[in-house]
DNA sequence: GAGCACTGC
């Protein structure tokens, strides 16, 4: 049983103003408010209500504020109607919002129209992908995903309708923040005017304020007077939650599930009535903690009958998700065991304990290899701390870390690595090339990815022919490709199937490739579900699968019925249709002719070779246990027992993705002809290995 | 014969 100490409650974080230039507000804690009050009476208890006179201040005078608020603030929900009402929209300008994810731009949004009294998608508008609700004339605050704006800027690379962006949750480093943060500090410099607003958490403010603190001259159009400052404002509001009592435990801990298992059924023993949140890393993890608690639960009856388990994790379907939300019986406790997605997308009221393991999946990149992997590895101290504040959001809580207080204050990293530097960099890198940015190494990155991760996205983009001698975009290919929002390697096979005259198919797959999974998730189930399989097995491999699923899926009239008999996932096959149809959309804009090659699945294989050329692989002369090797690295690579090729081994595979645990697996696989691949890339085959492919 | 943190265009 773990053992925890109380050293002191964690204080609300400070900022000092030590540094020239930089603002520093502060105000006593607000009260928080109970019963019926009017929208307005609402929007004045939030804490960032009182600052309004120094948000709008700091906004007409200085180019970029940074706003570090945390949750419950009201910042974003407020600032952009501060903004409205200062006359920001005035003129057919336009106010942006920018958050990390659709869900989230969606609630704010209802939120701010409501607060207005407007309809949604007149004066307040959101844009998402594959959902537009703005208008083009009356829309004057615009709530959109970071994703979504840097489109945006491939139509109009100044945004030039935003008077104001705010940039929220920019603390996340996720991808298209950091690119987007980086391109509008490129803009900030041709246009003057242009207001930014960063959203971030305590620990980032002085770093990203550094970012935006340029000493270049700026090509101000006016006299003196109408530039704004350039060194940031930072502005700290805070946030509503309650207090949360943190404990540690006093020595490391060797087994965090079974540490995790012991910690809730302390607090269940010992603890006032409220739920309990548990962090765990995977749906392994979950599973275990699970089992291990409901063992727990009938093996001593008297203190642990009053548990209700249950597990949380992105895989689950929408229905077992949906179970955390539900109500339980009286009397009765609840106990979350999730995985990070509990961490920021979603939101559970009613928590009153956190137990935090510390350690979560990541992706980190190899780019000698190219390889991503998922590894368990420790969170931040401001994961931690995002942690720990699930527990008072209602009422004063209680979060129990599962290491010691030595660890987290000595050892645990203050922020996590920025997802740039952690990942394969091509979209971004020709995404920047669209945009015109021709020198990616000397790009001015709010963090910089290694030089390696760069060259290595330049060389592949060059190998697939979308950038020339000069890393330009080659036309019309470059741009082409970069205008799909998919991976180019996949954008590439859908250029391909043009000539091949298979498009319609391609772009099936590529609808495919681009979610998780198109089947359901199974537990127990696991002989059904390949059995259903194989009814769609095709011998060319998964893509072709794919296709049999997909005609069939149709033939049913998209019945969700027939998904439920055939193990496929109906909310999985829905996406499928909506992104095919956003495919076809943009697919008709550059000039892709839309064909089937109705039973020709050579053409289809031929397509999917011309962008995965380099997940060529080739099976082992003498190999009996059905090794392969990658033709560019020689790197041992095994068929996934998950794809129809499992044990059918053809001899020329290629792949979509490898997973590595204990042997690198290749996902979703197809089989070629190998002089495919001289006729696809023969830069690529010929530079490399001369003599191992067949002519 | 095995495994999928989480987003997003």
């Amino acid at each position: 049983m773990a053992q925890f100490w109380k050293p002191g409650t964690e204080r609300p974080p400070l900022l000092d103003d030590e540094d020239g230039g930089i603002l520093l507000y502060s105000a006593s804690s607000s009260s928080s408010g109970y019963g019926y009050v009017s929208i307005e009476k609402q929007r004045q208890r939030l804490p960032v209500f009182k600052y309004r006179t120094a948000i709008l201040y700091l906004v007409e005078t200085h180019a970029t504020t940074i706003v570090v608020g945390e949750t419950g603030s009201g910042k974003t929900t407020q600032i952009p109607q501060f903004l409205k009402e200062a006359g920001w929209a005035d003129g057919g300008r336009v106010i942006a919002c920018t958050q990390p994810r659709r869900l989230a731009v969606q609630a704010v949004a209802s939120r701010v129209a409501e607060e207005m009294g407007v309809k949604l998608g007149e004066e307040v508008g959101y844009t998402i992908r594959f959902e537009d609700l703005t208008d083009r004339d009356s829309t004057r605050i615009k709530f959109l995903t970071d994703g979504v704006l840097l489109r945006e800027m491939m139509e109009d690379p100044l945004l030039t309708k935003y008077s104001v962006i705010m940039v929220d949750e920019a603390h996340e480093r996720s991808i298209s923040t950091d690119v987007l943060l980086g391109l509008l500090k490129k803009i900030q410099r041709r246009r003057p005017e242009l207001r930014l607003i960063i959203s971030s958490a305590t620990i980032e403010a002085k770093s990203m304020a550094a970012f935006f603190h340029t000493s270049k001259k700026r090509r101000g159009l006016g006299g003196e007077d109408c530039v704004p400052k350039t060194e940031p404002a930072i502005l700290s509001v805070e946030g509503r939650g309650f207090n949360v009592q943190i404990f540690y435990v006093e020595e490391p801990v060797s087994d965090y599930i079974q540490a995790a298992v012991s910690t809730v059924m302390s607090i269940h023993d010992q603890e006032p009535m409220g739920d309990i949140l548990v962090f765990l890393t995977g749906q392994d993890d979950i599973d275990a903690a699970v089992r291990l608690l409901t063992e727990e639960a009938q093996s001593n009856r008297k203190s642990s009958s009053g548990l209700v388990v249950l597990p949380l994790y992105s895989g689950l379907s929408r229905a077992d998700q949906d179970l955390v939300f539900s109500p339980i019986p009286r009397g009765k406790r609840k106990v979350v065991i999730a995985t990070n997605i509990a961490e920021t997308s979603l939101t559970l009221e009613g928590v009153s304990y956190v137990v935090d393991s510390g350690f979560s999946k990541q992706r980190f990149y190899n780019p000698i290899s190219d390889i991503e992997n998922l590894v368990v590895a420790p969170i931040s101290k401001a994961s931690a701390r995002q942690r720990a504040g699930r527990a008072g959001r209602v009422r004063p809580g209680k979060c129990y870390r599962l290491y010691s207080e030595e660890y987290f204050v000595k050892e645990m990293s203050a922020e996590g690595i920025p997802e740039m530097q952690r990942s394969n960099l091509v979209s971004c890198v020709i995404q920047l090339k669209a945009l015109g940015i021709d020198n990616i190494l000397g790009f001015d990155w709010p963090a910089s990815p290694s030089p390696e991760a760069m060259i290595r996205a330049l060389e592949v983009l060059y190998s697939l022919g979308v950038l020339d001698d000069d890393a330009k975009l080659t036309s019309p290919a470059g741009f082409q490709v970069a205008e799909i929002p998919l991976d180019p390697m996949v954008s590439k096979m859908i250029l391909a199937s043009n000539q091949l005259g298979c498009s319609e198919e391609i772009i099936t797959i590529a609808a495919i490739l681009s979610i998780q999974s198109i089947w359901v998730s199974v537990r127990g189930q696991q002989k059904d579900l390949d059995e259903a399989k194989l009814r769609f097995a095709a011998a060319e491999g998964d893509h072709v699968t794919f296709l049999n699923v997909y005609k069939g899926f149709l033939q049913s009239g998209k019945s969700p019925k027939w998904c439920n008999k055939n193990f496929v996932n109906y909310q999985a096959m829905r996406k499928v249709l909506e992104i095919r149809e956003q495919l076809k959309r943009i697919a008709q804009r550059i000039g892709i002719v839309l064909k089937s090659c109705e039973s020709d699945m050579q053409a289809v294989r031929k397509a999917v070779t011309a962008g995965f050329f380099a997940n060529a692989c080739n099976l082992e002369a003498f190999s009996h246990n059905g090794m392969y090797k990658t033709i560019r690295s020689t790197q041992e690579v095994y068929i996934h027992p998950s794809s129809v090729l499992f044990r059918v081994n053809p001899k020329w595979v290629i792949y979509h993705s490898l997973v590595s645990t204990d042997r690198q697996y290749m996902r979703n696989v197809i089989s070629i002809d190998p002089s495919w691949l001289i006729e696809a890339a023969p830069h690529f085959y010929q530079h490399h290995q001369p003599n191992s492919i067949p002519h």
